[in-house]
DNA sequence: TCCTTAGTTCAAAAGTTATTGAACAATTGG
DNA sequence: CCAATTGTTCAATAACTTTTGAACTAAGGA
């Protein structure tokens, strides 16, 4: 881990639920815990936004708590910190991930709206 | 119902969370949980921000769909929406408000600063 | 070494949200 | 009717957040 993380009991619920009330945040932890285990690196991301704002959204969430990011290389590996998160703030995570699957006004990784839109 | 509230299927996730994401709003609604079914009015929660302040904030909980205002003489009646946000976010709301009650940094109801700090 | 890839940082601009006080309505009680 | 109570609206300001592009660092491969 190398770049800084809050510790488990620094999670903060009104930062943690701020910081999910963003469409670009809330669809990559979406997508994080739909793909749980392996870690992601950010390119994956790009389809939601520009680099520099990917890589401003992504260290919200990492500063929240929501996220754990591990330089790898030149990458970083994404994580999400369910365990902390679910120690923290038992069901939270799971409703929120329950309830953005059904929000069809989510953007959404790997479905470029240039596809749909044409 | 007077003023306007979206229908419980226009809750927008994002929405909720970044509504929620604010303390003032979570002490409120923490509040309101702890109370439910009985209306209280706005007047309840003046020790957590000044009335035109509380005034935006309710307004914002209210077009959020988290609460329900109701108009009754110069009173407004404040309820959470439960049912609807329990239908939409199924464990969400109950999962914050645990979660609230358990974050000593949250501005309480009732618990004047003032007396803290004296 | 040089080039590419992956991502950050910085400063500026744009946009949004929160807070305030003064003025306003609407209802209720005397 | 008059005054008090409850809460809203408005405009201003302050304070954040988001987005952008250009410049940058750091690692890895040819």
């Amino acid at each position: 881990m190398t770049l800084p993380h809050p510790t488990a009991d620094q999670i903060s619920l009104p930062i943690v639920l701020a910081v999910l009330g963003d469409p670009t945040r809330l669809a990559i932890v979406r997508y994080l815990a739909s793909k749980e285990g392996v870690p992601l690196n950010c390119s994956k991301f790009l389809d939601l936004a520009s680099k520099t704002n990917l890589s401003y959204h992504l260290a919200k969430l990492r500063e929240a708590g929501v996220t754990r990011s591990e330089a790898v290389g030149t990458s970083r590996l994404i994580t999400l910190r369910r365990d902390d998160l679910d120690r923290r703030f038992p069901g939270l995570l799971d409703s929120v991930i329950a309830a953005a699957g059904e929000d069809k006004a989510l953007p959404m990784v790997g479905t470029a709206d240039s596809e749909i839109d044409a």
